[in-house]
DNA sequence: ATCGGTATACTTGTCGACAACTCTAAAGTA
DNA sequence: TACTTTAGAGTTGTCGACAAGTATACCGAT
């Protein structure tokens, strides 16, 4: 990647406390590759760089260790970090999770859904046109959590809760890759989601599931050309 | 439930920091509905209850609320707990997560993991012999556990991680029913996992879905019956 | 009696300190 | 030189303390 986004959007951690702070961060840097993989965290050092004591820190290195970012050792956390297969695999999760959630849409009154994403689909326009990388992941990311929300299945949702954060990173870098490949990749990126909506108004099983199965080969694809080959 | 266990099994618990064992506790008295759905949770009183400080009391309540069985907001938290709603989405994802393992594993080598499964089933037949119930319940999580290893995807393996301990102990409070139900229902679990060894056996996809489709459908309404209807 | 404001007790987030443990590297011995 | 032992630096897990913020109960006024 040419240009990685340095630092987690300062919006996005409005009401957040320390110990996220730091979360995010670390899972930025980890992601983005300025944490090597198998690098040694200690949290004393991490404290120290971010002028806290260590009790933040350690929240965020359990946080970071449940999204499996990092291994917690007996002594200091190995950096895991994400590379090609890491990257496969989190979409293969996504594709199940959203797979699952949209099954159980199809005989369902998605009046309601179906016109939020429309107006979130309306906001990525309004982010492209304005070039606003941040607002525009921020707005993909909204677009699948609501679809994922709709089906009302906490469990599922607890699930997804627990990539959310790493989605958001993940998407943050790949919107950064897609606006550098020009306006007609970002065009096709909110067509994409059109799609999706296309589908669920259809309200057919078959159909709903086809169009998500696609729309998650196709984003792996885009994906893959700009990614580091290891 | 007649006789719900009241500890969790101190062998479980064997390498475990206080943290762990605070949450693993609390997990169970929550599950086992000790902690009923509503209660309001602080950490100092919990501290005070097992003699610490706040620190593991506070790692303990983070775990809990990743798994969805507590709510954590401004001041305390909110005992969420698992009534059968709560149960039958669990079963949901454990499914899902099954299903997609094994749908990975149709065209692999699974005579290693095929021998290991038997083993393990052995030693749940020596078990139910013994009426060893935590024995039996850890035997039958290994066993599902065994199988989503084996697909070797670090992302679908820490979505299990997430709900892994959950599980884990709805699974003994199950176990005791099973075993309230007496010997056939034992036999009848047994049989049950021999069958998915079966279907794993031959290797055939459509073959293993059905398998596990059928074996979760089928521990559901088991589970269901002995279930608090609320 | 009801409503508004204040005091109070309780809560969380963060901090620095300490003991127990682990890895490392240097020093001593054959 | 090769190996064992030992001293040291660094690490985590846990603790108690404090500040900042929040719900609650009490008290006064209307």
């Amino acid at each position: 990647m040419a240009t990685a986004t340095n630092h987690f959007p300062a919006a996005w951690l409005k009401s957040a406390g320390l110990g996220e702070t730091i979360a995010c961060e670390l899972r930025l840097a980890i992601v983005n590759g300025s944490i090597p993989h198998g690098e040694k965290l200690s949290e004393n050092r991490i404290a120290a760089d971010f002028g806290t004591s260590r009790s933040p820190v350690r929240e965020a290195l359990k946080t970071l260790s449940n999204e499996g970012l990092i291994r917690l050792e007996r002594m200091g956390a190995i950096v895991l970090g994400m590379g090609a297969r890491e990257i496969q695999e989190l979409y293969d999760v996504r594709y199940t999770i959203e797979s699952f959630v949209q099954e159980r849409m199809a005989e369902r009154d998605t009046g309601a859904l179906i016109r939020l994403l429309e107006q979130i689909i309306d906001k990525m326009e309004l982010a492209a046109k304005h070039r606003d990388i941040v607002e525009f992941s921020y707005r993909d990311f909204s677009f699948h959590e609501a679809i994922i929300a709709e089906a009302k299945h906490n469990r599922m949702m607890q699930l997804w809760k627990s990539i959310r954060q790493l989605v958001m990173t993940v998407m943050l870098l790949t919107t950064e890759e897609v606006f550098a490949q020009g306006e007609s990749k970002v065009a096709a990126v909110i067509g994409k989601h059109r799609t999706i909506v296309a589908a669920l108004r259809s309200n057919d099983s078959a159909q709903i599931q086809q169009g998500v199965r696609e729309y998650f080969a196709d984003s792996y694809v885009t994906l893959r050309n700009s990614l580091p080959e290891d």
